[in-house]
DNA sequence: CATGAATGAGGTTTCATTCAT
DNA sequence: AATGAATGAAACCTCATTCAT
């Protein structure tokens, strides 16, 4: 297997698109070919997307080294041999799954949230994760980060440019206005922003690994997790 | 894989007998015996030791499926058909260092801490995690049970049982009492342990994936995690 | 490690298409479309065929054991993953040529001999095996059958079944209907058919181990044969 | 590969421990030396029996190919490179048996009959082969001969000029003087021997391939032989 | 002599990638 | 554009043979 090397071939290239559009006998207007073209692109977005969602799956499922092209194409509904007309190689494909299922999420957590408290700006961020990250399919992709990131370093990279480093900037500062308006008593999460997501990373792993052995109750957890960051567990 | 037969093979445990019961009288010189009663039974041990310690470190570095024994057996300086003398095949390998690593540590949390304060108990284990688990390579096993647990039931079965089960236990009981103690106002980490690992496991992950973009003050983050639990963040 | 790889392949045909059809004088009749029915499907078989040949010689030449894959496909002039898309294993080869091979010729056993004299069917049935036996590589496939048979139950178990057994039934039926006519003058042959064949086999074997030591003029055995058969050697 | 085999592999007896009765003191002029090369020689020759039948067994049980020197040595009770002691390597194994075990038969089928009937001698030499061929190893031995003879030509002609033109010779000069005699109308079993021992081969290939399915009274068969080859079958 | 751990060439099978149709 | 048959590099695992003990 190849797994990690990018392996130069820069196979790419191929495809150099025969540009001379043959236009051989010119003739009639040609009227099909007008509402050809729609049809054309959005039958390829969809096959790409399709093949997407496959990849997802297999990749989920078996991780990185273990999905073999022919399974993402099955999955997909389409031959082999068209994965590589939309994707570079097995890499790229991967690549493109796990850099762009994500990116669109920090938008939101970005968003810059009105002046709410804290606490509850905080409970909105859990939600949201709940909602739209743990009980979707980027709860995947998160997974396939944290198991495959060690063995693609630019993916990891790439992640933690657009994705973990833009979080931790926006919680930060929410956070310093927070501590200015004197709604936090320390520096401390500040200084660790880390701590915040700790459980909603927690509850990723468990659930690829334990869940089936010892249910966890998320929404539960994240709310215990709040109340704890906030008033602490001693008396 | 081979279904068939297991082979049992005896790799198993070698059974480095040392029959004669020391006699450490007798006495004199004989230098040269020094090195004798490593002759055998040793140095198959320290092969032993040295394919388990090659593996480790390629699988740590490519995962399961992209490590190649031919790779663990330069690692170990012998020959690749030598590592099947000591394992049935990759995967008992794999098994056999993840299976084999951890398990020793959880007695140390089980071992009945007496009764101290909650924080100090876990200010305790927290140091305990950052030197014998965090600074080793006891780190690069947990994240492998991260990493392809998914791909290894068993394996992640092993690992609930043998040592997530018996650290939430043991956790539980200590809060329990602690709980009981008055130590602890609520109950909430008697619900989810877990709140107190989390930060733990997004130590290894992130040092793993973002350590070289962002370094990460571990320890104290430990503190500031523990200051939380304990007291909260906010005023 | 791979790392770059050229993987020497590159080179490869690459046939650069010559894309414009040519189209010489539009011409009509199209009698290129005659060779074109063959081009998919037939080529198809046509490998396949390769692929058994090729694997029958090697298998004659080495037996199972010692055949190599990278040889058959040598030999088919194929690359050896080929073989993979064709048989799921070796054995799956192996079996496949070994239970194909025979069963349409049992059937011309089978087929009911007119009334006419047993020594005349029997005659007739020694003309086929030498022709179509003996001077073919159906001979090969029956010696792959006697030389691999003990390794491989079923097979043995499939040949007993749909070629051994018919074909001694089929012969019991005819030597039945013999003996009632009177034609023989006891059941010697019908309780023990093996007695007519195994001068056949015997050939077999002989070419195979001794016929550069001691040529067989298996013909002129069989003849032999039959004489003995129905006049016995004493006066 | 491993195809049909179970291989059990028990590993088996191993080191039945050293014997000789230690007797450490001694000293003297080694009288002792005069009786070791007695115990010495019968070991070895034991052992070397023991390796002799513990690999006829296997190479009948799995083939030339198919056998592994280490099952050969755990059938012996040896270690494996005990085997190399007294062997070059497998084929050296392999040829010995075979060309040891048919041999000494030979000189019986060559000890020249008293003046008997032929067909007298011949059904001795039927009973002979029951009794000492098809009922005991011997039969084995051939069949080794049959299915590896092709794949190891010095075997098959150490066999073709020891074996069968030996006995074919034989068999030759007492057909001659029979026929000489009046006792055989014609010359076809001189000049086609084969055609006494291929009833004796089928029996030898259908004991090892269909015995299960179709249990054959050799005994029977070769009498029925017998009386068809001095008698005919048609009236 | 005997042992059995060690070696490494060699064989089977998989699968990413190409390319003729 | 799409297909999927074909390719062949790799990787796992076996086992005959050697050799230090």
């Amino acid at each position: 297997m190849r797994t990690t090397t990018s392996r130069g071939r820069g196979s790419a290239r191929r495809a150099f698109r025969r540009s001379h559009p043959v236009r051989p006998a010119a003739a009639e207007p040609r009227p099909p070919a007008r509402k050809r073209p729609t049809n054309r692109a959005a039958k390829s977005e969809a096959r790409r997307a399709a093949i997407v969602q496959g990849a997802l799956d297999e990749f989920s499922a078996r991780g990185f080294a273990a999905t073999r092209i022919d399974d993402v194409a099955a999955r997909a509904g389409v031959a082999k041999g068209t994965i590589y007309l939309y994707f570079d190689d097995k890499e790229a494909l991967f690549r493109e799954i796990v850099t762009t299922m994500l990116v669109p999420l920090v938008a939101t957590l970005e968003a810059p949230p009105p002046d709410v408290p804290v606490r509850a700006v905080i409970t909105r961020f859990m939600e949201l994760f709940v909602r739209e990250i743990y009980a979707t399919q980027r709860c995947n992709v998160i997974r396939l980060v944290m198991t495959e990131g060690a063995r693609f370093p630019e993916l990891a990279e790439f992640h933690y440019r657009n994705v973990v480093a833009r979080a931790i900037a926006a919680m930060r500062a929410l956070l310093t206005r927070a501590h200015e308006r004197g709604e936090l008593k320390d520096d401390r999460l500040i200084r660790f922003p880390q701590l915040i997501a700790a459980p909603a990373m927690m509850a990723i792993v468990w659930s690829g690994l334990f869940e089936r052995f010892a249910p966890l109750d998320v929404e539960a957890m994240m709310r215990a997790h709040i109340d704890t960051l906030f008033e602490g567990c001693a008396p």
